[in-house]
DNA sequence: TAATTTCCTTACAACGACTGTAAGTGTACA
DNA sequence: TGTACACTTACAGTCGTTGTAAGGAAATTA
């Protein structure tokens, strides 16, 4: 069964969030509406959401900060939907990285139908596992950094995805060999200790060096230098 | 040094069409107008523009017909412009495909906002060819063909490329020689048949049968059994 | 029809990348 | 100082890729 795309709503706006909300759920869209604007970037990265509609004017946060911030991290499209009908804020959304802006009133039709060739077109995309200034592509198994790029093997590509997915939070050995190795019958502990030897000599390679950390009894973790 | 992406407009109001040439011509960007609508789809596939701003009334074949074709067949963005505000007239033209459409008369910074976007958005693409209902990643040297895919080695895969991007014209030995060996010193006259015996055998385990055909005594030609 | 040119096919071997095994070394912590 | 945990290096097997060699098939021409 596929899966369908989950949509992300970002306005303060009740009445307004849950119409559409209702418009997103009619056309078979899983649906999220942001719950509270006490850290809104943490509700939205947690959520993993294949699109964000976001408002402009929101209580803390703007959207543009919001827009920046995230496009920052980030891979899904945003849409920008405001009542400010300007054209210095449209200018200013998507010079942000905002994928479109739309102003309210705004027929559903039109909404859903600049959604629809939104998703389409990202799906296109390398999908990219983004932090701390890192990216990584999953297909080519390949990290891009600054300006340089590196390819991995196979185990070893997997293994930093991991990393990748669950950043910043420690990753233990067992999951990762469950993960590789199938988890049933654990060939060899020192397997994975050696893939972590050979990543980190590649990682080396284009300067990231101590990138992964080891937490003695617990597993490893990404540690950038710095943040982007 | 950096090439500037080309522009390509498509509108038969000739004032209108120098306007929006100047106007990308200002930022940079290489640009192209449509000479004339006799063919404008072979003008355009000639052309290889990396974007193309497409009017709806146009002589001969209408904006939306020219969009839907292109699409199926090319891969840069294609914007929408016309004086027709009519919402029923955008739904279809970005069902068809289209990736922004903005009605006239249209703030010159709107326009090149919308552009820069989309252009930013299809860099991150990979660089895909398509012919004759076949599509080949050029960077993952995988083809995609209906619901199948095949990933070749690169060898096969850059002969392929080449095969693809000459369709449907005939690519001589010497030219595909010359590509992959360095041309000077000739391997040898057979590597190359070898090859095509390998390539062949692989796009025959996708269903892929008779699609390369040798012209003798000229060369090899990419010969699809059904257009799209 | 026979000869010649052009193209195709198969088998083989060399090479390199990738990956797991084994054994030994280094390091933190009680 | 001892023990558990983690790191490193060398080695070998496997697999995919690629060019070489040799012979066969098909089309063209005399």
């Amino acid at each position: 069964m596929i899966m369908k795309p989950c949509i992300m709503i970002i306005e303060d706006n009740i009445y307004l969030r849950e119409e559409l909300l209702h418009t997103f759920a009619k056309e078979g869209y899983a649906v999220l509406g942001i719950s509270s604007f006490q850290s809104p970037e943490q509700e939205i990265l947690n959520a993993h959401p294949d699109l964000v509609v976001l408002d402009i004017n929101l209580p803390g946060k703007s959207g543009f900060e919001l827009c920046k911030w995230l496009k920052n991290r980030c891979t899904f499209p945003i849409l920008i939907l405001t009542a400010r009908d300007d054209l210095n804020d449209e200018l200013r959304a998507l010079g942000l990285g905002a994928d479109d802006y739309l102003t309210k009133p705004c027929p559903p039709n039109r909404l859903l139908a600049r959604v629809t060739r939104l998703l389409e077109t990202y799906q296109k995309l390398p999908s990219l596992l983004k932090f701390g200034g890192l990216t990584f592509d999953v297909d080519a198994c390949r990290i891009l950094w600054k300006t340089t790029s590196l390819t991995l093997p196979e185990t070893e590509g997997r293994i930093f995805q991991l990393l990748m997915e669950h950043a910043p939070d420690i990753v233990s050995k067992e999951y990762i060999a469950g993960n590789l190795w199938g988890g049933v019958d654990y060939v060899d502990e020192n397997i994975l200790q050696v893939n972590m030897t050979r990543l980190r000599k590649n990682l080396d390679k284009i300067g990231l060096k101590d990138i992964v950390r080891t937490v003695r009894g617990q597993g490893y973790v990404l540690c950038p230098s710095s943040e982007p």
